[in-house]
RNA sequence: GGCGAGGUAGCUCAGUUGGUUAGAGCGCAUGAUUCAUAAUCAUGAGGUCGGCGGUUCAAACCCGCCUCUCGCUACCA
């Protein structure tokens, strides 16, 4: 820590195209704040720099589909973002945006320089264009019938019906998505980043001098390095985005994950005009917090394009967290399977704090975690209310009720009375180690521990009493108990600032500075304020409520998914009659090696015995399938699959879900039965 | 299939230079208590540390094989 005097904090730029969830804050925002508030508390030069990330071809496509401008739907989602993370108390020194003017620039500035300096690879390939609406199309753009599961509606990069990642040229029947025409293949030019000339140097860094790293993060890293880096395009025919800065690169836009992380450094301009400081001093240090799915970024490719332009420093850390699931599903944006930030703020008034402590102490820091309104609710009622707002509500009661609420003189004091304050220095340290290691969960439930020692100290010391018989006693507890309340507002600060504010509210005192946490905080005779309840229970209606919620959208989407393929156009009987379907019984089956998917099976058709290969192999073992009669489409193409020709079709009926089940006849009948 | 991360009490997780009876919080049981939002405090029950095998005087921790979950990746319905 004395290696550094100021340290640049950033958080992963969430994508302007949707709402943000409590799986960004639990894994991302909330332990970003909680960092930066305690060295702030502990008067440090620290910044929290974040923004909406609002180039990107999903961008343009879903403006597209709503009728207006991506900038229209950036700036819808960048104000909904801003806003619920501000009132969460995500203390942003600053919240940018990527399609800033002065992002653009400095993007742009930051291509040039590195263009300049030759680290780009120029390559031409040859890519889909369609010449009506005179551009390139983006594997998005792109829609035709996937070569697997034939759904006529796959994208250029990815059927959603199979799941099966492609490209756009394996499209049968390749259609724009912008005029439906038929695209042509065209040629076009693209800048490409060397990243394999940064491998030795990627080696060194991470592998050699941050095996500090958390486990996560330098697997995943080990794990690119060993099979080795490839140059990498960071550029695209799109005209939504930062324009390439070149002669002659007219429609070519930064790619996004090029463009992206440059924006931590446009923010932090926009902030100060200081920011070289915070991005090329030595003594500076950089911290990125992100969830898994952008390790790459951020460890592999931001670094090499920082070292590529040679004036940067390099991130310090980057606690990775892994992903937050909701009521044992993932959390999805487009099946509407989240709890919305903004939704939250409107139907939990004034309970941020509560979802800050359950997001922490639940916080996936080191395998993926579920959220449950019923631990959130445990939670709120057990630890925030009982522990927590409990001891605080105590002693501020006796302390009116007793002395009108002046803070009484504290006489001599016991052994325990000792050793109970001596527990506050010991559990700030505790904290500060915990939090400097960026183990949230552990530094909260710490932190945590200062309230149980308030509420132990209170049974032990049993004021309600020794009111009876010794007020000089009862004066020195409760001394010692508003010591702790006070202590209590500077430790859970960094977790529960509105809690905190709270709380001094009460104590009618002001902020109390990290390394003024001590035994006496709060002097005799200070006038305190009548208490109010810190935490509310949450009742099991209000839970109900949100279950019911989740379960209405669950609902919701299994009516979507039910009308998500409509039916096909209509076809005549000739059209019907060509295909050949038979019953035949597999008679034998094997995994086809090195597929996950895929098995191999001799099927008994009546007419013959052949071979097919079948992506069933997540739903049936070979050996309990053999003996089944199946439906086999006879005459399809053969096809070679993993070097083996597949020799028909096994029909199978497939649920929303994804799931497969032979389509076999309801009774045995001769091996080659035609099926009409 | 390859690679990475994870599989420790009912739940959420700690736990490595391998070393006495494996820890915490919540939940549960019992007792105490009433200042407090029936909150608190104490005590206790509960674990073949995913499975099998190996190295070692000694393994949750090291090695091998297997298995389950999540992710990345692959000529993959």
């Amino acid at each position: 820590m004395t290696k550094f005097n100021r340290t640049l904090v950033t958080t992963a730029l969430p994508y302007a195209n949707g709402p943000v969830h409590i799986g960004h804050l639990a894994g991302v925002y909330v332990p970003a704040d909680i960092y930066v508030r305690y060295m702030r508390m502990k008067g440090e030069d620290v910044l929290l720099i974040g923004g909406s990330d609002e180039h990107g071809v999903p961008i343009t496509i879903k403006a597209k589909k709503e009728g207006v401008t991506p900038q229209d739907v950036v700036d819808k989602y960048h104000n909904i973002i801003k806003d619920s993370f501000e009132k969460f108390g995500i203390s942003f020194d600053v919240y940018s945006r990527t399609s800033s003017k002065i992002h653009h620039e400095t993007a742009t500035e930051f291509f040039e320089t590195l263009n300049e300096k030759a680290e780009f690879i120029e390559k031409s390939s040859e890519q889909f264009y369609d010449s009506e609406a005179n551009q390139f199309l983006a594997d998005r753009y792109i829609t035709g019938t996937c070569p697997h599961c034939k759904n006529e509606k796959a994208y250029g990069d990815q059927c959603e019906s199979c799941g099966t990642s492609l490209n756009a040229t394996d499209l049968i029947d390749a259609r724009s998505a912008i005029t439906g025409n038929k695209p042509q293949l065209k040629e076009t030019k693209h800048w490409y980043l060397p990243l394999d000339k940064y491998e030795p140097f990627l080696k060194e860094w991470i592998l050699e001098e941050h095996k500090e790293w958390k486990p996560n993060v330098y697997g995943q890293c080990k794990s690119w390095l060993d099979n080795g880096l490839h140059p990498r395009a960071v550029t695209r025919d799109l005209n939504w985005g930062v324009p390439v800065p070149v002669e002659g690169a007219d429609g070519k836009v930064l790619y996004v994950w090029f463009d992206a992380p440059i924006g931590y450094i446009s923010a932090t301009k926009e902030h100060t005009p200081d920011w070289e400081k915070y991005w090329k001093a030595e003594d500076s240090k950089m911290v990125h917090f992100i969830g898994k799915d952008n390790i790459v970024f951020h460890c592999i490719i931001f670094p090499a394009m920082l070292k590529a332009e040679g004036s940067y420093i390099l991130p310090e850390n980057v606690p990775s967290n892994e992903f937050l699931n909701l009521e044992g599903d993932k959390i999805s944006t487009s099946r509407n399977w989240a709890v919305w930030l903004h939704e939250y703020l409107e139907e939990f008034p004034e309970k941020q704090d509560v979802l800050r402590y359950v997001l922490t102490a639940n916080a996936p820091e080191t395998k993926d975690n579920d959220f449950t309104w019923k631990d959130f609710q445990a939670r709120n009622n057990n630890e925030l209310v009982a522990i927590f707002g409990n001891f605080v509500n105590r002693a501020l009661v006796l302390t009116h009720k007793y002395f009108g609420g002046l803070v009484p003189e504290a006489g001599e004091l016991t052994d325990f009375d000792k050793e109970t304050l001596a527990q506050i220095p010991v559990l700030k340290a505790e904290v500060e180690k915990n939090l400097e290691t960026y183990h949230f969960r552990e530094a909260l439930k710490v932190a945590m521990n200062l309230a149980r020692l308030g509420n132990k100290y209170l049974a032990d010391t049993e004021p309600w009493k020794v009111i009876k018989t010794d007020e000089a006693r009862v004066k020195t507890i409760l001394n010692i108990s508003l010591q702790i309340s006070a202590n209590l507002s500077t430790l859970m600060e960094p977790f529960l600032p509105f809690t905190a504010e709270k709380l001094r509210g009460f104590l009618n005192i002001d902020r109390i500075e990290w390394a003024d946490m001590k035994d006496v905080v709060i002097p005799v005779g200070h006038q305190i304020n009548k208490p109010e309840l810190l935490f509310e229970k949450i009742e099991d209606a209000t839970i109900q409520a949100q279950v019911d919620k989740l379960e209405a959208t669950k609902v919701a989407n299994e009516l979507e998914n039910r009308v998500a393929t409509p039916v096909k156009e209509n076809i005549n009987f000739d059209d019907f009659m060509k295909m050949d379907i038979r019953i035949g019984t597999i008679t034998e089956a094997e995994k086809v090696a090195k597929t996950k998917k895929l098995l191999k099976i001799k099927v008994d058709t009546g007419v013959d015995t052949r071979t097919v290969v079948s992506g069933i192999a997540e739903h049936y073992k070979p050996e309990e399938i053999i003996g089944k009669q199946v439906s086999v489409l006879m005459n399809l193409e053969p096809r070679k699959l993993k070097g083996i020709e597949s020799q028909g079709m096994i029909l199978m009926a497939e649920d929303a879900d994804g799931k497969l089940a032979f389509v076999s006849p309801e009774k045995a009948v001769a091996a080659g039965s035609e099926v009409r």
